[in-house]
RNA sequence: GGAGGGGUACCAAAGCGGUCAAAUGGGGCGGGCUGUAAACCCGUUGACUUCGGUCUUCGAAGGUUCGAAUCCUUCCCCCUCCA
Protein backbone atom coordinates (compact mmCIF):
# COMPACT_ATOMS: atom_id res chain seq x y z
CA UNK A 1 0.00 0.00 0.00
CA UNK A 2 0.75 3.57 -0.49
CA UNK A 3 2.97 4.65 2.41
CA UNK A 4 0.99 7.98 3.07
CA UNK A 5 -2.20 5.71 2.72
CA UNK A 6 -0.66 2.71 5.09
CA UNK A 7 0.16 6.02 7.74
CA UNK A 8 -3.25 7.61 7.18
CA UNK A 9 -4.51 4.34 8.38
CA UNK A 10 -2.69 3.40 10.97
CA UNK A 11 -2.92 6.77 12.85
CA UNK A 12 -6.67 6.57 12.36
CA UNK A 13 -7.55 9.07 10.43
CA UNK A 14 -9.26 5.99 7.75
CA UNK A 15 -12.94 5.42 7.19
CA UNK A 16 -14.23 5.15 3.71
CA UNK A 17 -12.01 5.69 -0.01
CA UNK A 18 -14.01 6.04 -3.01
CA UNK A 19 -11.73 3.58 -4.90
CA UNK A 20 -8.48 2.84 -1.96
CA UNK A 21 -6.66 0.51 -4.27
CA UNK A 22 -6.64 2.69 -7.41
CA UNK A 23 -5.33 5.85 -4.93
CA UNK A 24 -2.94 4.05 -3.62
CA UNK A 25 -1.50 2.93 -6.69
CA UNK A 26 -1.69 6.79 -7.90
CA UNK A 27 -0.26 8.28 -4.70
CA UNK A 28 2.61 5.75 -5.52
CA UNK A 29 2.90 7.67 -8.90
CA UNK A 30 2.38 11.00 -8.42
CA UNK A 31 2.25 13.84 -6.14
CA UNK A 32 -1.04 14.37 -5.58
CA UNK A 33 -2.60 17.72 -4.69
CA UNK A 34 -5.69 16.80 -2.23
CA UNK A 35 -8.02 19.20 -0.46
CA UNK A 36 -10.02 19.58 2.60
CA UNK A 37 -12.81 22.63 2.76
CA UNK A 38 -12.68 24.12 6.35
CA UNK A 39 -15.89 25.86 7.64
CA UNK A 40 -15.78 29.77 8.22
CA UNK A 41 -18.64 30.22 10.29
CA UNK A 42 -15.98 31.46 13.10
CA UNK A 43 -13.56 33.36 14.27
CA UNK A 44 -11.16 30.31 14.39
CA UNK A 45 -11.23 26.75 14.09
CA UNK A 46 -11.39 24.27 17.33
CA UNK A 47 -9.38 21.17 18.03
CA UNK A 48 -13.03 19.67 15.86
CA UNK A 49 -10.78 20.21 12.86
CA UNK A 50 -7.79 19.26 13.73
CA UNK A 51 -7.79 15.79 12.72
CA UNK A 52 -8.15 17.09 9.12
CA UNK A 53 -5.28 19.26 9.97
CA UNK A 54 -3.45 16.63 10.68
CA UNK A 55 -3.85 15.20 7.31
CA UNK A 56 -2.93 18.21 5.51
CA UNK A 57 0.56 18.01 7.11
CA UNK A 58 0.37 13.73 6.93
CA UNK A 59 0.20 14.68 2.81
CA UNK A 60 2.95 17.06 3.15
CA UNK A 61 5.34 14.39 4.92
CA UNK A 62 4.77 11.59 2.59
CA UNK A 63 5.11 14.75 -0.56
CA UNK A 64 2.21 15.49 -1.61
CA UNK A 65 0.94 19.10 -1.74
CA UNK A 66 -2.76 20.45 0.29
CA UNK A 67 -5.09 22.68 -1.00
CA UNK A 68 -6.56 24.51 1.50
CA UNK A 69 -10.46 25.36 0.55
CA UNK A 70 -11.70 28.05 2.64
CA UNK A 71 -15.26 28.53 2.31
CA UNK A 72 -16.01 32.07 1.97
CA UNK A 73 -18.90 31.14 -1.09
CA UNK A 74 -20.00 28.06 0.93
CA UNK A 75 -20.23 29.45 4.24
CA UNK A 76 -22.56 32.00 2.77
CA UNK A 77 -24.96 29.03 2.23
CA UNK A 78 -24.59 26.86 5.13
CA UNK A 79 -23.89 22.65 4.95
CA UNK A 80 -27.21 21.14 5.94
CA UNK A 81 -24.99 17.87 7.00
CA UNK A 82 -25.01 16.95 10.22
CA UNK A 83 -27.16 19.92 11.00
CA UNK A 84 -30.39 19.71 12.18
CA UNK A 85 -31.45 22.62 11.86
CA UNK A 86 -30.94 25.73 9.49
CA UNK A 87 -27.54 27.71 9.92
CA UNK A 88 -26.91 31.18 10.95
CA UNK A 89 -26.11 33.13 7.89
CA UNK A 90 -23.01 35.48 8.25
CA UNK A 91 -22.10 38.55 6.97
CA UNK A 92 -19.57 38.53 4.41
CA UNK A 93 -17.16 41.02 6.28
CA UNK A 94 -17.55 38.24 9.02
CA UNK A 95 -16.73 35.81 6.84
CA UNK A 96 -14.06 37.72 5.37
CA UNK A 97 -12.53 38.24 8.69
CA UNK A 98 -13.10 34.41 9.76
CA UNK A 99 -11.22 33.27 6.92
CA UNK A 100 -8.37 35.79 7.64
CA UNK A 101 -7.92 34.23 10.68
CA UNK A 102 -7.91 30.87 9.95
CA UNK A 103 -5.71 31.08 7.40
CA UNK A 104 -3.21 31.67 10.52
CA UNK A 105 -3.81 28.67 11.85
CA UNK A 106 -2.66 26.61 8.45
CA UNK A 107 0.44 28.63 8.69
CA UNK A 108 1.31 26.92 11.79
CA UNK A 109 0.41 23.96 10.79
CA UNK A 110 1.69 23.37 7.50
CA UNK A 111 5.26 23.98 6.13
CA UNK A 112 5.92 26.62 3.70
CA UNK A 113 9.51 26.44 3.22
CA UNK A 114 9.18 23.73 -0.24
CA UNK A 115 7.66 25.76 -2.97
CA UNK A 116 6.16 21.92 -4.02
CA UNK A 117 4.54 21.32 -1.26
CA UNK A 118 3.53 24.61 -0.02
CA UNK A 119 0.04 24.63 0.57
CA UNK A 120 -1.69 26.20 -1.68
CA UNK A 121 -5.02 28.64 -0.28
CA UNK A 122 -8.24 29.12 -2.14
CA UNK A 123 -11.69 30.67 -1.27
CA UNK A 124 -14.43 28.99 -3.09
CA UNK A 125 -16.18 32.61 -3.63
CA UNK A 126 -13.80 33.39 -5.88
CA UNK A 127 -15.75 31.36 -8.48
CA UNK A 128 -19.12 30.67 -6.74
CA UNK A 129 -19.22 34.30 -6.31
CA UNK A 130 -19.86 34.83 -10.31
CA UNK A 131 -21.32 31.98 -11.29
CA UNK A 132 -24.42 32.50 -13.42
CA UNK A 133 -27.04 30.58 -12.80
CA UNK A 134 -28.74 29.85 -16.09
CA UNK A 135 -25.33 28.68 -17.30
CA UNK A 136 -24.48 26.77 -14.02
CA UNK A 137 -28.19 25.00 -14.37
CA UNK A 138 -27.08 23.74 -18.02
CA UNK A 139 -23.29 22.78 -17.63
CA UNK A 140 -23.19 21.56 -13.77
CA UNK A 141 -27.10 21.08 -12.89
CA UNK A 142 -27.18 18.56 -15.46
CA UNK A 143 -25.25 16.12 -13.88
CA UNK A 144 -27.47 15.66 -10.55
CA UNK A 145 -30.65 13.89 -10.23
CA UNK A 146 -32.73 15.01 -7.95
CA UNK A 147 -33.74 10.99 -6.98
CA UNK A 148 -30.75 10.73 -6.00
CA UNK A 149 -29.72 13.88 -4.10
CA UNK A 150 -32.99 12.68 -2.33
CA UNK A 151 -30.90 9.70 -1.23
CA UNK A 152 -28.43 11.28 0.52
CA UNK A 153 -28.37 11.03 4.03
CA UNK A 154 -28.14 14.62 4.69
CA UNK A 155 -30.59 15.15 3.36
CA UNK A 156 -32.88 12.40 4.21
CA UNK A 157 -32.23 12.90 7.72
CA UNK A 158 -33.39 16.40 7.47
CA UNK A 159 -36.59 14.78 5.72
CA UNK A 160 -37.21 12.21 8.07
CA UNK A 161 -36.64 14.19 11.36
CA UNK A 162 -39.29 16.65 9.77
CA UNK A 163 -37.51 19.59 10.02
CA UNK A 164 -37.40 22.36 6.95
CA UNK A 165 -34.47 22.01 4.21
CA UNK A 166 -34.16 25.35 2.11
CA UNK A 167 -33.57 24.72 -1.48
CA UNK A 168 -30.90 26.55 -0.90
CA UNK A 169 -29.14 24.28 1.53
CA UNK A 170 -30.30 21.63 -0.35
CA UNK A 171 -28.44 22.80 -3.28
CA UNK A 172 -24.77 22.99 -0.90
CA UNK A 173 -24.21 19.31 -2.22
CA UNK A 174 -23.94 20.93 -5.93
CA UNK A 175 -21.85 23.73 -4.79
CA UNK A 176 -19.20 21.20 -2.90
CA UNK A 177 -19.19 18.59 -5.72
CA UNK A 178 -18.55 21.97 -7.99
CA UNK A 179 -15.68 23.31 -5.96
CA UNK A 180 -13.78 20.38 -6.70
CA UNK A 181 -14.80 20.15 -10.29
CA UNK A 182 -12.98 24.09 -10.13
CA UNK A 183 -9.68 22.83 -8.36
CA UNK A 184 -9.03 19.99 -10.17
CA UNK A 185 -9.07 21.83 -13.22
CA UNK A 186 -7.61 24.92 -11.61
CA UNK A 187 -5.25 23.28 -9.07
CA UNK A 188 -4.70 20.14 -10.62
CA UNK A 189 -6.68 18.47 -7.82
CA UNK A 190 -7.41 14.56 -7.90
CA UNK A 191 -8.03 14.36 -4.08
CA UNK A 192 -10.93 15.85 -1.42
CA UNK A 193 -10.43 14.58 1.94
CA UNK A 194 -13.42 15.33 4.81
CA UNK A 195 -15.19 14.03 7.92
CA UNK A 196 -17.34 11.12 7.10
CA UNK A 197 -20.21 13.28 7.36
CA UNK A 198 -18.77 14.74 4.16
CA UNK A 199 -19.17 11.59 2.24
CA UNK A 200 -22.02 12.05 -0.43
CA UNK A 201 -20.53 15.97 -1.00
CA UNK A 202 -17.56 14.54 -1.92
CA UNK A 203 -18.70 11.79 -3.77
CA UNK A 204 -20.99 14.18 -5.88
CA UNK A 205 -18.02 15.95 -6.46
CA UNK A 206 -16.05 12.71 -7.71
CA UNK A 207 -18.95 11.40 -10.11
CA UNK A 208 -19.25 14.94 -11.22
CA UNK A 209 -16.10 15.51 -12.19
CA UNK A 210 -15.83 12.29 -13.98
CA UNK A 211 -19.30 13.02 -15.97
CA UNK A 212 -18.33 16.61 -16.75
CA UNK A 213 -14.13 16.09 -18.07
CA UNK A 214 -14.01 11.99 -17.60
CA UNK A 215 -11.35 12.27 -15.33
CA UNK A 216 -10.74 10.16 -12.10
CA UNK A 217 -10.17 11.33 -9.16
CA UNK A 218 -10.42 10.43 -5.12
CA UNK A 219 -12.26 10.56 -2.17
CA UNK A 220 -11.30 10.03 1.54
CA UNK A 221 -12.83 10.29 4.68
CA UNK A 222 -11.90 9.89 8.53
CA UNK A 223 -14.20 8.76 11.11
CA UNK A 224 -16.11 11.82 13.28
CA UNK A 225 -14.72 11.61 16.28
CA UNK A 226 -15.86 11.40 19.67
CA UNK A 227 -13.95 11.08 23.02
CA UNK A 228 -14.84 7.41 24.94
CA UNK A 229 -17.14 9.48 26.78
CA UNK A 230 -19.13 9.47 23.54
CA UNK A 231 -19.15 13.18 23.09
CA UNK A 232 -18.06 15.53 20.71
CA UNK A 233 -14.58 16.46 20.34
CA UNK A 234 -13.69 20.03 20.86
CA UNK A 235 -16.45 20.83 22.87
CA UNK A 236 -15.82 21.31 27.04
CA UNK A 237 -17.75 23.20 29.16
CA UNK A 238 -16.41 25.90 28.89
CA UNK A 239 -16.87 25.95 25.46
CA UNK A 240 -15.01 25.10 22.23
CA UNK A 241 -11.00 24.47 22.21
CA UNK A 242 -9.94 27.35 19.80
CA UNK A 243 -6.67 26.73 18.26
CA UNK A 244 -5.99 30.36 18.44
CA UNK A 245 -3.85 31.90 20.97
CA UNK A 246 -6.13 34.89 21.34
CA UNK A 247 -9.22 32.37 22.24
CA UNK A 248 -7.74 30.27 24.08
CA UNK A 249 -4.46 30.62 26.68
CA UNK A 250 -1.67 28.14 25.60
CA UNK A 251 -2.12 26.55 28.82
CA UNK A 252 -5.81 26.31 28.58
CA UNK A 253 -4.53 23.79 25.37
CA UNK A 254 -2.52 21.59 27.19
CA UNK A 255 -4.85 21.48 29.85
CA UNK A 256 -7.32 20.42 27.73
CA UNK A 257 -4.85 17.14 26.26
CA UNK A 258 -3.67 16.58 30.03
CA UNK A 259 -6.85 15.83 30.92
CA UNK A 260 -7.96 13.29 28.10
CA UNK A 261 -9.67 10.45 28.98
CA UNK A 262 -7.42 7.69 29.94
CA UNK A 263 -8.78 5.17 27.05
CA UNK A 264 -8.49 7.97 24.04
CA UNK A 265 -4.45 8.40 25.28
CA UNK A 266 -2.75 6.29 22.71
CA UNK A 267 -5.51 7.10 20.02
CA UNK A 268 -4.70 10.34 20.64
CA UNK A 269 -1.15 10.62 20.08
CA UNK A 270 -1.38 8.64 17.17
CA UNK A 271 -3.69 11.42 15.69
CA UNK A 272 -2.22 14.70 16.75
CA UNK A 273 0.99 14.07 17.40
CA UNK A 274 3.71 13.81 14.71
CA UNK A 275 5.30 11.31 16.89
CA UNK A 276 6.76 8.03 15.12
CA UNK A 277 3.96 5.55 15.31
CA UNK A 278 7.11 2.92 16.15
CA UNK A 279 8.10 5.38 19.10
CA UNK A 280 4.28 5.10 20.13
CA UNK A 281 4.29 1.66 19.88
CA UNK A 282 7.64 1.43 22.44
CA UNK A 283 6.28 3.86 25.09
CA UNK A 284 2.31 3.28 25.00
CA UNK A 285 2.64 1.13 28.40
CA UNK A 286 3.97 3.57 30.38
CA UNK A 287 2.46 5.77 32.94
CA UNK A 288 -1.12 7.14 31.98
CA UNK A 289 -0.15 10.19 33.41
CA UNK A 290 3.35 10.57 31.82
CA UNK A 291 1.68 9.77 27.84
CA UNK A 292 -1.01 12.57 28.71
CA UNK A 293 1.92 15.01 29.48
CA UNK A 294 3.64 13.72 26.81
CA UNK A 295 0.54 14.05 24.69
CA UNK A 296 0.15 17.94 26.08
CA UNK A 297 3.10 18.54 25.26
CA UNK A 298 2.98 17.78 21.39
CA UNK A 299 -0.15 19.11 20.75
CA UNK A 300 1.00 22.35 22.36
CA UNK A 301 3.88 22.49 20.96
CA UNK A 302 2.61 22.02 17.74
CA UNK A 303 0.49 25.03 17.67
CA UNK A 304 1.77 27.48 20.00
CA UNK A 305 5.53 26.58 20.45
CA UNK A 306 7.88 24.72 22.60
CA UNK A 307 8.40 27.95 24.85
CA UNK A 308 4.91 27.67 25.29
CA UNK A 309 4.42 24.66 26.29
CA UNK A 310 7.08 24.13 28.37
CA UNK A 311 5.56 27.15 30.04
CA UNK A 312 2.09 25.25 30.47
CA UNK A 313 3.54 22.49 31.74
CA UNK A 314 5.68 24.03 34.23
CA UNK A 315 2.93 26.16 35.56
CA UNK A 316 0.70 22.66 35.85
CA UNK A 317 3.54 21.18 38.23
CA UNK A 318 3.11 24.44 39.95
CA UNK A 319 -0.34 24.05 40.16
CA UNK A 320 -1.03 20.50 40.67
CA UNK A 321 1.85 19.73 42.32
CA UNK A 322 3.57 22.36 44.44
CA UNK A 323 0.53 24.81 44.81
CA UNK A 324 2.37 27.56 43.37
CA UNK A 325 0.67 29.87 41.20
CA UNK A 326 2.60 31.12 37.71
CA UNK A 327 2.02 33.43 35.29
CA UNK A 328 -0.13 31.54 32.72
CA UNK A 329 -2.75 31.72 35.32
CA UNK A 330 -5.21 35.06 34.71
CA UNK A 331 -4.09 38.33 36.46
CA UNK A 332 -6.59 40.71 37.72
CA UNK A 333 -5.59 44.31 39.04
CA UNK A 334 -7.94 45.89 41.40
CA UNK A 335 -7.36 49.64 42.72
CA UNK A 336 -5.66 50.53 46.45
CA UNK A 337 -8.70 52.72 46.97
CA UNK A 338 -11.19 49.82 46.24
CA UNK A 339 -10.32 47.98 49.08
CA UNK A 340 -10.87 50.67 51.33
CA UNK A 341 -14.59 51.01 50.55
CA UNK A 342 -15.39 47.46 52.62
CA UNK A 343 -15.56 45.47 49.91
CA UNK A 344 -17.29 42.07 49.89
CA UNK A 345 -15.57 39.32 49.51
CA UNK A 346 -18.21 38.05 46.55
CA UNK A 347 -17.39 41.30 44.80
CA UNK A 348 -13.54 40.58 45.04
CA UNK A 349 -14.26 37.33 43.70
CA UNK A 350 -16.33 38.74 40.41
CA UNK A 351 -12.96 40.81 39.31
CA UNK A 352 -11.64 37.18 38.07
CA UNK A 353 -14.28 36.55 35.83
CA UNK A 354 -14.54 32.96 36.91
CA UNK A 355 -18.43 33.63 37.52
CA UNK A 356 -20.63 35.38 35.94
CA UNK A 357 -22.98 36.62 38.83
CA UNK A 358 -22.88 37.02 42.37
CA UNK A 359 -25.66 34.05 42.69
CA UNK A 360 -23.12 32.12 40.76
CA UNK A 361 -20.22 32.80 43.63
CA UNK A 362 -23.03 32.32 46.70
CA UNK A 363 -23.45 28.87 45.51
CA UNK A 364 -20.08 28.06 44.77
CA UNK A 365 -19.23 29.16 48.21
CA UNK A 366 -21.78 26.79 49.28
CA UNK A 367 -20.63 24.11 47.48
CA UNK A 368 -16.46 25.11 48.96
CA UNK A 369 -16.04 24.92 45.72
CA UNK A 370 -13.90 28.58 45.93
CA UNK A 371 -10.34 28.58 47.89
CA UNK A 372 -9.06 32.07 48.98
CA UNK A 373 -5.63 31.79 49.45
CA UNK A 374 -5.93 27.99 49.07
CA UNK A 375 -8.13 28.66 52.07
CA UNK A 376 -11.78 27.10 51.44
CA UNK A 377 -13.94 30.20 51.43
CA UNK A 378 -16.85 29.76 53.93
CA UNK A 379 -18.06 33.30 54.64
CA UNK A 380 -19.65 34.82 52.05
CA UNK A 381 -20.04 38.36 53.77
CA UNK A 382 -16.26 38.47 54.65
CA UNK A 383 -15.08 42.04 54.02
CA UNK A 384 -11.97 42.08 52.09
CA UNK A 385 -9.13 43.62 53.88
CA UNK A 386 -5.48 43.80 53.24
CA UNK A 387 -4.43 40.97 55.01
CA UNK A 388 -5.16 38.51 52.07
CA UNK A 389 -3.17 40.44 49.81
CA UNK A 390 0.70 38.64 50.60
CA UNK A 391 3.15 40.68 48.43
CA UNK A 392 -0.21 42.32 47.02
CA UNK A 393 -1.44 39.50 45.61
CA UNK A 394 -4.31 37.31 46.21
CA UNK A 395 -5.15 33.92 44.43
CA UNK A 396 -8.20 32.77 44.22
CA UNK A 397 -9.03 29.50 43.18
CA UNK A 398 -12.72 27.56 42.05
CA UNK A 399 -12.61 23.88 42.23
CA UNK A 400 -9.36 22.10 41.45
CA UNK A 401 -8.36 23.70 38.05
CA UNK A 402 -9.22 26.87 37.97
CA UNK A 403 -7.46 29.79 39.35
CA UNK A 404 -6.60 33.48 39.13
CA UNK A 405 -4.57 36.16 40.91
CA UNK A 406 -5.70 39.75 42.30
CA UNK A 407 -3.15 42.04 42.32
CA UNK A 408 -3.12 45.50 43.84
CA UNK A 409 -2.41 48.16 41.48
C1' G B 1 -56.65 28.39 0.58
C1' G B 2 -59.14 24.58 4.30
C1' A B 3 -58.64 21.33 8.96
C1' G B 4 -55.78 20.18 13.16
C1' G B 5 -51.23 20.15 16.49
C1' G B 6 -47.49 23.01 18.70
C1' G B 7 -43.89 27.12 20.53
C1' U B 8 -41.77 26.22 28.41
C1' A B 9 -35.10 27.43 31.47
C1' C B 10 -28.44 25.12 28.02
C1' C B 11 -31.13 20.78 25.43
C1' A B 12 -35.24 17.27 25.68
C1' A B 13 -39.78 17.23 28.02
C1' A B 14 -43.97 17.77 32.08
C1' G B 15 -47.28 21.44 33.87
C1' C B 16 -52.71 23.63 31.55
C1' G B 17 -56.04 29.41 37.11
C1' G B 18 -53.09 29.90 43.04
C1' U B 19 -48.97 25.28 46.83
C1' C B 20 -44.65 27.28 39.75
C1' A B 21 -38.43 30.23 39.57
C1' A B 22 -41.64 25.91 37.08
C1' A B 23 -41.60 18.09 37.83
C1' U B 24 -38.25 14.67 35.35
C1' G B 25 -34.03 13.27 32.23
C1' G B 26 -29.58 14.81 29.75
C1' G B 27 -25.76 18.32 29.87
C1' G B 28 -22.92 21.89 32.90
C1' C B 29 -20.67 23.24 37.55
C1' G B 30 -18.92 22.08 42.65
C1' G B 31 -17.85 18.31 46.46
C1' G B 32 -16.40 13.08 47.79
C1' C B 33 -13.43 8.90 45.96
C1' U B 34 -8.84 9.00 42.78
C1' G B 35 -4.32 9.84 39.20
C1' U B 36 -5.50 17.06 37.12
C1' A B 37 -8.64 10.02 34.35
C1' A B 38 -13.10 6.92 33.99
C1' A B 39 -17.08 4.88 36.80
C1' C B 40 -19.88 5.80 41.05
C1' C B 41 -22.12 8.76 45.15
C1' C B 42 -23.79 13.71 47.04
C1' G B 43 -25.02 18.74 46.14
C1' U B 44 -26.18 22.54 42.70
C1' U B 45 -28.00 24.74 37.96
C1' G B 46 -32.66 32.93 36.57
C1' A B 47 -30.97 37.63 39.09
C1' C B 48 -30.50 40.63 43.55
C1' U B 49 -30.63 40.03 48.82
C1' U B 50 -29.85 42.93 55.35
C1' C B 51 -31.19 35.25 53.82
C1' G B 52 -37.05 37.49 56.06
C1' G B 53 -37.70 38.06 51.07
C1' U B 54 -37.64 41.09 46.41
C1' C B 55 -37.43 41.41 41.08
C1' U B 56 -37.48 39.45 35.90
C1' U B 57 -38.76 34.73 33.05
C1' C B 58 -42.79 29.85 30.04
C1' G B 59 -42.99 32.70 21.15
C1' A B 60 -44.66 38.59 21.02
C1' A B 61 -48.14 42.33 22.39
C1' G B 62 -52.56 43.36 24.79
C1' G B 63 -56.84 41.75 27.99
C1' U B 64 -59.92 38.91 31.90
C1' U B 65 -58.91 37.87 37.20
C1' C B 66 -57.51 39.30 44.00
C1' G B 67 -54.07 35.99 41.25
C1' A B 68 -51.96 33.43 34.64
C1' A B 69 -46.83 29.31 31.91
C1' U B 70 -51.97 27.97 32.51
C1' C B 71 -58.27 31.54 30.26
C1' C B 72 -59.50 35.31 26.05
C1' U B 73 -57.91 38.53 21.64
C1' U B 74 -54.47 39.85 17.91
C1' C B 75 -49.83 38.92 15.75
C1' C B 76 -45.24 36.02 14.57
C1' C B 77 -42.98 31.19 13.84
C1' C B 78 -42.93 25.66 13.29
C1' C B 79 -45.25 20.92 12.11
C1' U B 80 -49.13 17.34 10.15
C1' C B 81 -53.13 16.34 6.92
C1' C B 82 -56.38 17.99 2.83
C1' A B 83 -56.64 21.30 -1.76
Amino acid sequence: MNKFLKEFKERGYFYQCTDENELSEFMNNNGVNAYIGFDSTAPSLHVGSLMQIMCLRLLQKHGHRPIVLLGGGTTRIGDPSGKEETRKILSEEEIKSNIENIKKVFEIFLKSDDKNLKPIFVNNNDWLGKLNYINFLRDIGKHFTINKMLSFDSVKIRLEREQSLSYMEFNYMILQAYDFLELNKKNNCSLQIGGSDQWGNIVNGVELIKRYSGKKTFGLTTPLLTTSSGTKMGKTEDGAIWLDKKMLKSYDYWQFWRNTDDKDVIKFLKMFTDIELSEIEKVKNENINDLKILLADHTTTMLHGKDAADKAKETAINIFNKGIIGDEIPHFKIKDIDLNKKLNIIELILVTKLFKSKSDVRRAIKDKGIKVNNMILKDDKLIVNKDLFKDQKCKISFGKKKHAIIEID
